[in-house]
DNA sequence: AAAACGGGGGT
DNA sequence: ACCCCAGTTTT
């Protein structure tokens, strides 16, 4: 018996049964790794499903607004995932004739594939001998050789490619990758990994030292930074003045409320006064502030204040944004959660 | 090599 | 609260 054997042994009893396992579809596979890159599998099924019922081949995406994928894409995160992928698409209409290489060297040239996604692809909907290296793979192989080098560098990286390009079988080695991934969702989990139901068990070397919880190695985390914002809900007859984010950086070119970042501790409604009167034109009267809201993620923590504004004057020039209802801003690509709670807001 | 990039669900 | 996820791109 060999490690891929029982690995695979063990996955034809208890594989996941997962939309985009439905058939080898490639841009089917490609669609789902792009929405898997850091995303967990529960959150990603419906929006999958969504995809690929308005998007069901690489023509009818390519032929798509990007406001409208982006739009699909609410919600999941990392939206430059959707712009790429959508790039990447209309890349493959251009030059592949509709069909996504069968080369994993091609495959990774498209834009939003890096070495991960190349390899899934290849190997699963191609059958390809190529390993795919996520954060499964690298949790799984350094309990199993006792690795106890940092995950996060790149060299350790590549150590675990190769130890994995070792054990990949001739055959089906599309299937021992996602056997992997379902190993390590379920059995070979992060914290207190279920080593007695595990199939590798007998190969693994961090259980047979039992430090199998001290590992992987990840590196020390960072402290988060504070950003303070006031978001305004500016409204006149009826809609509210929205505007669209920048085509670089976070959340870029997602439409928002206006947002003030708060340096200094000022008040918020005073700055939010001058910062709408800048970038319009015009004089709001800032009401009361309503309610406060945190976020948090990764790296930096969002405290925001909300506030309903009047537009006074109908003299102004509105240099950019947009007056939108509630009901049209909804359905326009939005930013973050924070602006899920202001639709809430304005709507009660 | 390190930072930037979202959001959600598990514990 | 904290962890961390089927990672890639930019700096």
């Amino acid at each position: 018996m060999t490690l891929a054997t029982q690995l695979l042994d063990w996955y034809y009893e208890n594989a996941r049964d997962l939309p985009w396992r439905q058939d080898k579809d490639a841009y089917k596979i490609w669609v789902s790794e792009i929405m898997l890159q850091q995303t967990r599998v529960e959150a990603v099924k419906g929006y999958y499903q969504r995809w690929i019922d308005r998007f069901p081949t690489p023509a009818v995406l390519a032929e798509a607004s990007e406001q409208e994928v982006l739009q699909y894409w609410q919600g999941l995160g990392y939206y430059s995932r959707a712009r790429n992928l959508l790039a990447g698409v209309r890349e493959v209409c251009a030059a592949y004739g509709g069909e996504v290489p069968e080369d994993e060297q091609l495959i990774r040239q498209l834009p939003g594939v890096g070495d991960y996604t190349a390899g899934a692809i290849a190997s699963i909907a191609y059958n390809r001998r190529v390993p795919a290296v996520d954060g499964n793979v690298l949790r799984i192989f350094s309990r199993l050789f006792c690795l106890e080098s940092d995950i996060s560098k790149q060299a350790t990286k590549r150590e675990i490619a190769g130890l994995l390009h070792r054990h990949m079988p001739d055959s089906s080695p599309g299937d021992f990758n996602q056997a992997l991934m379902d190993l390590g969702s379920m059995i070979c989990i992060p914290r207190r990994p279920r080593c007695q139901v595990c199939p590798l068990s007998n190969l693994c070397e961090g259980y047979a030292r039992e430090v199998q919880d001290t590992l992987p190695v990840r590196p020390a985390k960072k402290e988060p930074v504070l950003v303070q914002l006031a978001a305004g809900l500016v409204l006149q007859d009826g809609k509210y003045l929205v505007r669209q984010r920048p085509a670089k950086g976070l959340l870029a070119g997602m439409w928002e409320f206006p947002t003030v970042e708060l340096t200094g501790g000022q008040a918020a409604d005073r700055c939010l006064t001058a910062v709408l009167w800048h970038e319009f034109g015009q004089e709001v009267d800032v009401g009361e502030e309503q309610f406060h809201y945190i976020h948090i993620f990764s790296h930096r923590k969002w405290d925001i204040s909300f506030f309903s504004c009047q537009w006074l004057s109908g003299n102004g020039v509105m240099k950019e944004g947009q007056w939108r209802s509630l009901t049209e801003f909804s359905n326009m690509p939005w930013a973050g959660p924070h602006h899920k709670v202001a639709l809430a807001l304005a709507e009660s």
